[in-house]
DNA sequence: AACTTCTTCAACCGCCGGCGA
DNA sequence: ATCGCCGGCGGTTGAAGAAGT
């Protein structure tokens, strides 16, 4: 059977899920001969697989180092702080997981993740966070968060009771630092951001956002954080009094604090009236 | 037990950028 | 400069199992 707009022999390739003897053939053809060129894999393992759906098992489910176990706490902590500075960026995000892949990531994100925002969201008096979170790109986000700053009236808003918004604006703009930029600048040696995706794994064994390698100053973050992803506000007001715990963005990370609002506290800091 | 609805997640789809011819 | 191929990515789908009635 030939095509007759592409002039190439039409194959019909097998879709669905894969059976556990597609899983060894391709399994033993990658372990003893690479993958090479990914279009090429299925004719020489015996699979009748197009080359994307090889590749994609391979990434998914049969490289070696795959975690298949559940998410853990600091795992999720992991993604939901990610997630609130580079939006769906899944793949980006995944770097940070060793074990995890971005599709992994995504759908934990859909499936478990976005009903915990939205409980936190309910026992919150501060609704935007959600809504903020639900966003497609966290860095577009910034940049308008930026523009509104450059008007004296983005600095009126009041949050609902029983808090009080305090702005911690008000600074002249900034030059856009991308995440890729930063990231680094508390994770130390971070070579992961810009490898191939070859080297993620070996990458992916020295994660750079755990609890070793950051700033007091961020893992202050992160108490916070996670006391707020885990219990909501008010927890987290009562557990580490919140308006001590933050501190202008740039004392913890290094730059201007509207990347700060990355973290989807919108330049509202929350505390006691 | 039977049926319906909901949830999960593996896999597919389409788009995009990089690269070589 | 253009074209085609390829790998990578994020959004979406749908099968399978779980939970509810």
């Amino acid at each position: 059977m030939v095509c007759k707009a592409c002039e190439k022999p039409k194959v019909s390739y097998k879709k669905g899920l894969w059976s556990p003897d597609e899983d060894q053939r391709l399994r033993d053809f990658i372990l003893k001969h690479g993958h090479g060129r990914w279009s090429s894999v299925p004719a020489r393992a015996g699979l009748q697989r197009n080359g994307k759906s090889c590749r994609l098992r391979w990434i998914n489910y049969l490289r070696p180092g795959l975690k298949h176990s559940d998410f853990t706490l600091e795992e999720e902590r992991i993604v939901m702080k990610l997630h609130t500075i580079l939006g769906n960026k899944w793949s980006q995000i995944a770097m940070h997981l060793p074990g995890r892949t971005d599709n992994e990531v995504k759908n934990h994100w859909n499936t478990h993740l976005k009903k915990k925002l939205v409980k936190i969201e309910g026992s919150s008096p501060h609704a935007s966070m959600t809504k903020s979170l639900e966003s497609d790109n966290g860095c577009p986000k910034l940049e308008k968060l930026i523009d509104e700053n450059k008007s004296p009236d983005s600095l009126k808003s009041v949050s609902p009771t029983p808090y009080r918004s305090i702005h911690v604006a008000n600074h002249a703009p900034s030059p856009k630092i991308l995440f890729a930029d930063w990231l680094p600048m508390f994770s130390g040696n971070d070579q992961s951001l810009s490898a191939p995706e070859s080297d993620r794994v070996n990458c992916q064994q020295e994660s750079t956002l755990n609890s070793e390698v950051l700033s007091p100053k961020l893992l202050q973050f992160d108490t916070i954080f996670t006391e707020v992803f885990l219990h909501g506000f008010e927890d987290a007001r009562i557990y580490g009094g919140f308006k001590l715990q933050f501190e202008p963005v740039e004392q913890i990370f290094g730059f201007h604090d509207q990347a700060y609002t990355g973290l989807e506290l919108n330049h509202d800091v929350f505390v006691n009236p």
